[in-house]
DNA sequence: CGCCCTGTTGGGGA
DNA sequence: ATCCCCAACAGGGC
């Protein structure tokens, strides 16, 4: 479930729970989610050290430990961190004891999820430099940083979207909702995006995540329930999941396809298809991409 | 009941 | 640069 909406939502909840209090036990039921380091390695190097901060970058969240301890988390695709979860959950892949009779049970049944220990801030920046662009939310997003990124692109602009090291952040479900609020072909090639599509993008891409934060002032209870979070908010999605059912803008019938290897949902009048989706730029007319 | 497909992600190999 | 497949599991369609 997490993408930076939910994961920003995660950090905004558990902060005030858990800044503070010192991570008394650490169990690590799933050597896939500490890997490269065993489960016991891990757990040791976490134990006993308090938490000083609670952060996100891009999808990640990021545990700030006593002495330049950082835990990066990551839950891809199923996982959560519960507090005080009653009974257990089934999944539970880490179990950790906060002191005072409170607990967290990280639960992720798909076993995507990951924990990766980094022993200095330097480590930290280096680990996220090597992964993750500028956020959308940061004020240096700006038309000009996405149309220098999108520049001599060929590939489609969902892909694109969907790419970490450009931009951190947005996943399968904000990229549909962000290029159908910007009336843009998910097929259309990055780089032939205009002006205009350029400063439409960053705007409804900005506006899809801040709505997606909004939309979840969640209580304390969304921890106690792995699956209650999204089904509340699946019906504020325009076009993500509603193949078949007429768009909102103009009835026509929204369809679904597969881009970037994921499913991707649009509305084919909004959103006109591109006359020639995967055309090749001369190498005459082709602009070097901007540096990095 | 079994088989097949799909999925909120990211990494690695081709 | 880009594309495809995979990790592991649950749930739905047939």
């Amino acid at each position: 479930m997490p993408e930076l909406p939910e994961v920003e939502t995660i950090v905004r909840q558990l902060a005030p729970l858990v800044v503070g209090r010192t991570l008394e036990r650490v169990e690590i039921l799933d050597a896939r989610w500490s890997r490269p380091l065993a489960p016991g390695e891990l757990a040791d190097a976490l134990q006993g050290r308090r938490v000083e901060r609670l952060g996100r970058r891009g999808k990640y969240l990021v545990w700030g430990l006593e002495e330049d301890v950082h835990l990066v988390q990551h839950l891809r695709m199923t996982g959560a961190v519960l507090f005080d979860p009653d009974p257990e959950p089934l999944h539970t892949r880490v179990r950790i004891e906060l002191g005072q009779g409170h607990r967290l049970a990280i639960v992720d049944p798909r076993r995507f999820g990951t924990g990766e220990l980094l022993l200095s801030v330097q480590a930290l920046e280096a680990f996220f430099a090597a992964r993750l662009g500028l956020e959308p939310l940061d004020e240096l997003f700006t038309i000009e940083h996405l149309r220098g990124l999108a520049r001599g692109r060929a590939a489609p602009v969902k892909a694109f979207l969907l790419d970490q090291r450009r931009i951190a952040g947005v996943g399968n479900i904000y990229a549909d909702e962000a290029l159908f609020r910007a009336g843009i072909h998910p097929l259309r090639p990055a780089g032939r995006l205009s002006f205009e599509q350029c400063a439409r993008l960053r705007e409804t891409t900005i506006a899809a995540l801040q709505a997606g934060i909004d939309a979840r002032g969640a209580t304390i209870d969304d921890f106690r329930h792995v699956d209650g979070v999204r089904g509340s908010f699946q019906n504020q999605f325009l076009v993500h999941r509603r193949e078949g059912e007429p768009c909102g803008l103009c009835g026509t019938t929204i369809v679904k396809m597969v881009v970037a290897g994921r499913g991707t949902y649009v509305c084919e009048t909004c959103q006109p298809r591109p006359r020639f989706s995967r055309a090749r730029q001369s190498v005459r007319s082709r602009r070097p991409p901007a540096p990095r």
